[in-house]
DNA sequence: TAAGGTTTAATTGTGGACAATTAAATCAGG
DNA sequence: CCTGATTTAATTGTCCACAATTAAACCTTA
């Protein structure tokens, strides 16, 4: 019994069953995505920050200067929506925007001091994030693990 | 000197490292999200659908009719999400929006001829998904279980 | 070196997401 | 009944996300 027919067992059960949002794998990932990201929102307002932009100053607090590009290739997002995110970090003084002199196709983004200090206040989001998850962190990391996979699958 | 320290390894690795990219588990999250959406788009792109629009359907087809608010409780989305989303889904005569004569502050969605044929074309989608992962049943139902009670803990 | 193809960002347009506000309808207490 | 609080959608404004296009710089190779 896959479908749980409360009257007509035969009828039409697999294709229901599998098309009820419950049944669903992707919808899930979809709501938590977004519930995780909406977790986030009181640490980062207080930073001043969106989450694509946090996720932006992660990599450059551990790179310093990447071009967007490369920000591309680490987040999976394309410069349609790279250029104007970083256009408004760049406004807050956090990070500069210039080309490579080398190769001026290529914008080299830089991180700026205002961007570096932010690194400090920061330093204690990923745990408070952890607290809310109730989460062991061999679950996490299980998980993690499980989602990178997908990941891989697909990207 | 709190940061630099590339050769005192007992300095900073904590906080660096707790604010890494590939060490967080909210990055894969947003990340598998939007891949899967976006592994998606071929089989919605052919049914003239948006990944959300297929969330909506998913719940009209099992219940026919809906309120605003019940569509936004079950997907955790609010008005500001779906009001325009659903009057792009009316003009394509797929539902109907009407107030309830009983609550006139409460809009009742209801499925269309044309959103109802929808389903059988539908049908396939999950199936073909399924074959993208590379997951096994078993897999898939424990992932969905793992992020179902993250949803728990956030929602 | 000139022509054609490739790479890289930027731009444009559409469609979510969501916080904050507004406005109408309903309900509860007096 | 009347008043004030609550509920519900809609609206507004900002910020992603991404497909498709454009344009400049670079590279290849004949």
């Amino acid at each position: 019994m896959k479908t749980a027919a409360t009257d007509t067992p035969a009828a039409r059960p697999p294709v229901t069953s599998v098309l009820k949002l419950e049944n669903q794998l992707c919808f899930p990932l979809y709501a938590v995505s977004r519930m995780v990201t909406k977790a986030y929102q009181p640490h980062l307002l207080a930073l001043d920050l969106t989450y694509p932009q946090y996720l932006v100053f992660m990599l450059l607090w551990e790179h310093d200067q990447l071009t967007v590009k490369e920000l591309g290739e680490k987040l999976l997002l394309d410069s349609g929506t790279l250029t104007p995110l970083l256009k408004r970090m760049e406004q807050k003084q956090w990070l500069s925007r210039r080309r490579d002199p080398r190769d001026e196709r290529s914008v080299i983004i830089g991180l700026l001091p205002a961007g570096r200090a932010l690194q400090a206040k920061a330093g204690r989001i990923p745990i408070d994030m952890l607290d809310k998850l109730h989460m062991s962190p061999a679950e996490i990391s299980a998980l993690r693990t499980q989602l990178t996979h997908i990941l891989t699958q697909l990207a």
